[in-house]
RNA sequence: GCCCGGAUAGCUCAGUCGGUAGAGCAGCGGAUUGAAAAUCCGCGUGUCGGCGGUUCAAAUCCGUCUCCGGGCA
């Protein structure tokens, strides 16, 4: 149908913003953010969400709604989603979890209480993934990379507030809030020195722009291992802000933060939507 | 011009007593079911600056040339 569900996957800088806006346009469609940090209050530039001005153009929604202390998390956007599936929309953004969860659906596992967390990292900090292993059923164990420890204190943090393995809630999985068949999926995979220009000018002009005023305001909330402060280019800023490393140095170790992820993303496109089509870039 | 130091992977550098070389970073490939802009896994042949010499054997010792630092004139 002419109003399918369009959905926008690309790397960082690839352009896939304006060409939602484009098809929001065209069509009378709703712009829905899925990408994991534009719907933090704190970076509109840094994270290279929509203008006020573009926002005023066209609906957006879904960006800049979390605060800093809010938790948030894919689980918490797929619910977020389900209120926009009786009406027009695109749906855009780089991260691509939250295609996985859309259209591949996401276990239904509560959310973990704050204490729970916190006794997982203090667990993790002092035994680190040694301490946690033993307590995960050998189905859960078998299915994740127990060298990773984001994983691991995933599955332990399950285990301890449900009583229930991760792997055994994730066979549970229920369908697809969208069916890929149901919707129009598109991809960038801009060629990587293009990209790797784009990232460039792209930094130099959230410069221009003002992140280093949007860094100082965050400043004295700084906590460098909370989710909202991952925004590439916030650690750095903030770091020559602290007197760490000049300007040069903060911008330089910024732009290859980004190109490295760009990577990531471009690995994740390549192996994980190949059923997806592809976009020309600009 | 002379003296000293340096020249080894894309970059920064290690390399013991001569036995033809390996770290970090970068890069590349991969994973990805609630912190994902996160997190983790895998991948190391390169005229060892050039030429010549010594030696069974040279990144390593000797000579010489080139280039880059620094010093003395």
């Amino acid at each position: 149908s002419r109003h399918a569900p369009i959905l926008i996957a690309g790397p960082t800088a690839s352009g896939k913003s304006a060409l939602a806006m484009a098809l929001a346009a065209r069509d009378g469609r709703l712009i829905v953010n899925a990408d994991a940090l534009q719907v933090y209050d704190a970076w509109r530039i840094l994270s290279a969400r929509p203008s006020l001005a573009d926002e005023a153009a066209l609906p957006h929604r879904l960006y800049g709604h979390i605060g800093r202390d809010q938790p948030y998390s894919v689980g918490h956007w797929l619910r977020e989603m389900a209120a926009f599936m009786d009406q027009p929309i695109v749906v855009v953004g780089g991260t691509g979890l939250n295609f996985s969860a859309l259209t591949m659906g996401l276990a239904e596992i509560p959310a973990i209480p704050p204490d729970v967390r916190a006794m997982a990292d203090d667990l993790m900090a002092v035994g680190g993934i040694a301490a946690m292993l033993p307590d995960l059923d050998s189905t859960t164990r078998a299915k994740i990379d127990q060298h990773n420890p984001a994983r691991v204190q995933r599955a332990w943090e399950v285990q301890s507030a449900t009583g229930r393995g991760l792997a055994d809630w994730q066979r549970d999985t229920p369908p697809p809030l969208l069916a890929r068949k149901d919707c129009e999926a598109l991809v960038m995979r801009p060629d990587v020195t293009w990209l790797d220009a784009r990232i460039t000018q792209r930094f130099d002009q959230m410069m221009q722009e003002g992140a280093l005023h949007e860094a100082r305001a965050a400043l004295p909330h700084w906590q460098a291992n909370a989710p909202w402060a991952k925004a590439i280019g916030a650690p750095e800023l903030i770091a020559y802000l602290q007197g760490d490393i000049s300007l040069d140095a903060a911008r330089e170790a910024a732009i290859l933060a980004s190109r490295q992820y760009a990577k990531r993303q471009r690995t994740w496109f390549r192996n994980r939507m190949q059923d997806w089509q592809t976009m020309p870039c600009p």
